[in-house]
DNA sequence: AATGATGCGCTACAAATGTAGCACATATGA
DNA sequence: TCATATGTGCTACATTTGTAGCGCATCATT
């Protein structure tokens, strides 16, 4: 219901998972893990704790252990944008998505949509449900 | 020479020695901590840490200890605006810092700065603008 | 002088994160 | 069938961060 900031680490494989779909934890290995120098073995702590946490879900496919994002991406970013810009660069209102126009992330439309998702947040603290709790 | 991104609690202190230029530990508890709830000793580890680590010069003061920035306001906010560009939304190119226009924490003139500090940095891997800082 | 509030240097401890090894089960080629 | 490679569930350990207490020195008040 709630998924917390994803550490860098996770945000990675996490990135891996949306592009994916759903990948083995030795495909999410090969590719993020390896690329960062981690031993296979640290890979796999850090999925498993990304399911600890909810932020990635684990299912039996045919025997072998694969993954898919627990959160969904723009939800995910758009908490991460609006966090960095409140908490570090104390912008309060809104949010122009356009600012990252050249994300590898997010294609045009996805921007649209990350865009829509800070303005409706400038308003309502809290979005979804849970009532603010500061 | 380096100094490293600053933890959310580091960083509020941190804001609060920019704007106040130079405080004491039980002032910056004052305006900070406090705020957040933090016993007096939280603040102080936090400050010692942020010593520790240069982000914050403490010195004496008629024997009372006050503490001053050790981060250029700009340099450190530009390396972490980039960073969480190229880490969180793969933006690899020109950052535009109009983006924060409504910052509490940047006037206009510093936006303007932030915005040539990060076009700097597109090129350069490790540009330097440091206001005589450290 | 005795007291109480403060400043200051240390130490403590839990949770989060980075990073990885171990042992065991099973699949697989020689 | 035996030696391997690989998947899986655990455990481990260092750092960083959040959060705070202790004891002692000092300063100000009664």
């Amino acid at each position: 219901m709630d998924n917390p900031n994803p550490s860098p680490s996770e945000l990675e494989l996490l990135k891996c998972l949306w592009r994916d779909g759903v990948a083995s934890a030795r495909e999410l290995h090969d590719r993020v893990g390896a690329e960062r120098g981690w031993s296979y073995s640290t890979t796999r702590t850090v999925l498993q704790r990304m399911v600890d946490k909810g932020l990635a879900e684990k299912r039996d496919s045919h025997g072998l252990a694969v993954f898919t994002a627990g959160a969904d991406k723009l939800d995910l970013i758009g908490r991460m944008v609006r966090d960095f810009a409140r908490r570090v660069m104390e912008v309060d209102g809104a949010l122009p998505a356009s600012a990252f126009s050249g994300s590898a992330l997010l294609d045009d439309a996805e921007l649209e949509e990350l865009e829509r998702f800070l303005e409706a947040e400038q308003n309502s603290d809290a979005p979804q449900r849970d009532g603010g709790r500061t």
